[in-house]
DNA sequence: AACAATGACAACCGCGTCACT
DNA sequence: CAGTGACGCGGTTGTCATTGT
């Protein structure tokens, strides 16, 4: 890039690399005789071998008499984190709400002291949340397809010493499978979907917003890991829906976990 | 003291948008 | 309506300073 062209030389006509004091006080007057804007004028009238987009952006972001010069202050670093997290690298957008500061202070800024401080944040630390809940959820399936097995054996056994219903409950168990497993591989993936159907989101509920079917977040990331961080909630409707299940199976099988 | 790694900041580049012709 | 230039934005790079080994 410009490094391989060097600093401060001439590439077809135009001067690159750091402003000197005297270009700055061209540049300056320039703007305080025409005003900003027409940067391409800039090196006509003013006498700067800089094309328009140099002259703009050293202005902008160094020149400008409103400029705060100086340290980001704690509060003004929050205002970036929160703002940040809102609207993620609309530098522009944030710069407006911190007077004095520009875009390209708030850009530098965040990718050297903040980014690292945002990957480290609970926000963040909960994608490894996420996996671990996974893997507590993988084992709780494989543990309640344990039990079901062991349930089905002993029926197996109740019903050679009675020979009655194993028809139906035989059925009965599809039913509840049926109703389940989709419900716990809902949970494993419910991160990446909303639910579509008013049953969906009955049973996932109070993770949606069963009046509108939309989250109430106002943003993806938002929605993603709102809905994430409520699978204790999540949970709890699943065991009520195996409630439901258990409802079909009066006395003929085990009541089945509710953690 | 010398060197490498890292941080901080200024500046550049490419691209999209918009207004003007 | 297409072409063109100006402008703004976000991403990236270069340079210098500081810190660690």
């Amino acid at each position: 890039m410009a490094g391989k062209l060097g600093w401060g030389i001439l590439e077809e006509g135009w001067r690159k690399g750091p402003w000197t004091a005297e270009e700055d006080k061209l540049l300056t007057e320039y703007v305080r005789l025409h005003g900003e804007g027409r940067w391409n004028s800039v090196a006509r009238l003013a006498g700067l071998r800089r094309n328009g987009k140099s002259c703009r952006l050293r202005w902008v972001n160094y020149l400008r008499p409103d400029l705060k010069r100086g340290q980001i202050t704690p509060h003004e670093e929050s205002i970036i984190m929160e703002l940040h997290a809102r609207w993620g690298n609309r530098w522009s957008t944030i710069a407006r709400s911190l007077p004095g500061r520009t875009d390209n202070e708030i850009k530098n800024y965040w990718r050297t002291h903040l980014k690292k401080k945002s990957e480290a944040s609970p926000e963040h630390s909960e994608r490894s949340k996420a996996r671990l809940l996974r893997q507590q959820m993988q084992q709780k399936r494989q543990q309640f397809q344990l039990q079901q097995q062991q349930q089905q054996q002993q029926l197996q056994k109740k019903n050679q010493q009675n020979q009655v219903g194993m028809k139906k409950i035989m059925s009965l168990l599809d039913e509840c499978d049926h109703r389940l497993l989709p419900l716990v591989q809902e949970r494993e993936d419910m991160v990446f979907m909303y639910p579509s159907t008013s049953e969906e989101q009955c049973l996932l509920s109070p993770v949606f917003n069963s009046d509108t079917s939309v989250p109430e977040a106002s943003s993806s990331e938002e929605i993603l890991w709102g809905g994430l961080w409520n699978l204790d909630d999540v949970q709890s409707n699943l065991d009520s829906t195996c409630a439901t299940s258990k409802a079909c199976l009066p006395n003929m099988i085990t009541p089945l976990p509710s953690n």
